[in-house]
DNA sequence: TAGATTGTTAATCGATTAACAATC
DNA sequence: TAGATTGTTAATCGATTAACAATC
């Protein structure tokens, strides 16, 4: 709630001004103008104002933007200050790698569970939970965003469990469109397509 | 070469497509009509005949389109005919988790090495090399794509040796815009950011 | 103050959708 | 043939860019 609803562009644009600014701030830089970060992020600053128009901060005509003040407002745009509780269903090879993912350290989404259908020893320091306990770890964790990393095939039927246990949001490593109810949200992650667009633009390069 | 340049927005539909004619062929299904498409895979019929229309298929009025045809026309125009070499330079959890991905298993995409600063047993049958010996390999065995999945803080040194080896095309993994010559292409996969916009919308659903 | 930069409106551009004549 | 469906053109929609008055 809060500002109007977005467009899909604007929303995909976000995490990435949100880096941005997040270097800004390592580095020092205290204020920020939409030339300068256009610049460096290859937009237009059109698109920047425009796009920051949104929001509820304000810049300064003739300074520009408070770094601080813009990282924030995106931080809470795009909701990180309410820390997301997020479990990985699927603890193959994927899966694996993802547990021990930069972002599941203090950056705004924590990872309360792991879950597999074989029993497995302890990764990370995480226990492998059956995925039939799934309902009752949901419920009892409020748990947040699902990612989905078990194999394809399976895809469409462990969804279907996640769904049916309470889960809103997943993020979808199976290589396949998911089912689900209106109310459920998916992200995508199709490895393979963003290899074939590769591909793609590799063998129609302009040619030199 | 041949069709006129794809709008990006095309040229991400296109392994999607891709996808669903590949299903159609494995369940025998020989025909299907922009209509029927259009359905399956939840966008409008006017927009599946407009992009198909930049090809070089044509349907048949009142049947439909072949199935063969469709699925062989696209995979030429995603350049799947010509199979692409692949390394994957960084071999830590990520990498590791590529190398037995179903794409290097005659979808197109050949893996042909894995590249490592450190030293390590092979992986999945595949023997891990000394970075240093990038250049070497890129020229004898005239590898087409680079999967980077170093550390996000070594991407861009990374990038740069690979780049400076030969390399025209990336799939790149590190959390960083790498800064590229032109005449190179960069696809990125920023899990981070997917998951980002998946929080922003879990937490903007529209409310029941 | 003069210069820089915002915020916002209008112009442009391009993608999506609708419509329908052509035709299998 | 009659019905279905394509291919294509025109209409619509929405995102991006340009422009500039407001103002710090």
């Amino acid at each position: 709630m809060g500002e109007k609803t977005l467009s899909k562009e604007l929303i995909a644009r976000l995490p990435r001004y949100f880096r941005y600014l997040d270097d800004y701030m390592n580095v020092g830089i205290k204020k920020v103008s939409s030339g300068e970060l256009s610049h460096k992020m290859n937009v237009t600053a059109s698109q920047i104002r425009h796009d920051l128009g949104h929001f509820t901060i304000s810049g300064q005509q003739g300074y520009g933007y408070n770094v601080r003040e813009l990282y924030d407002e995106i931080k809470r745009v795009l909701g990180l200050d309410k820390e997301k509780k997020v479990m990985i269903v699927g603890a193959g090879n994927r899966g694996k790698a993802l547990i021990s993912h930069r972002m599941f350290r203090n950056r705004g989404f924590k990872l309360e569970g792991v879950f597999d259908i074989a029993e497995m020893p302890d990764i990370n320091g995480y226990h492998v939970f059956p995925i039939n306990e799934l309902p009752e770890f949901i419920k009892e964790h409020n748990t947040d965003l699902a990612i989905l990393c078990v194999p394809s095939q399976e895809g469409s039927i462990v969804a279907k469990q996640v769904v049916d246990a309470g889960i809103k949001a997943i993020l979808n490593f199976c290589y396949v469109d998911l089912d689900v109810p209106e109310d459920v949200i998916v992200e995508n992650v199709h490895l393979r397509d963003n290899l074939m667009v590769l591909a793609y633009k590799y063998d129609n390069m302009p040619k030199e």
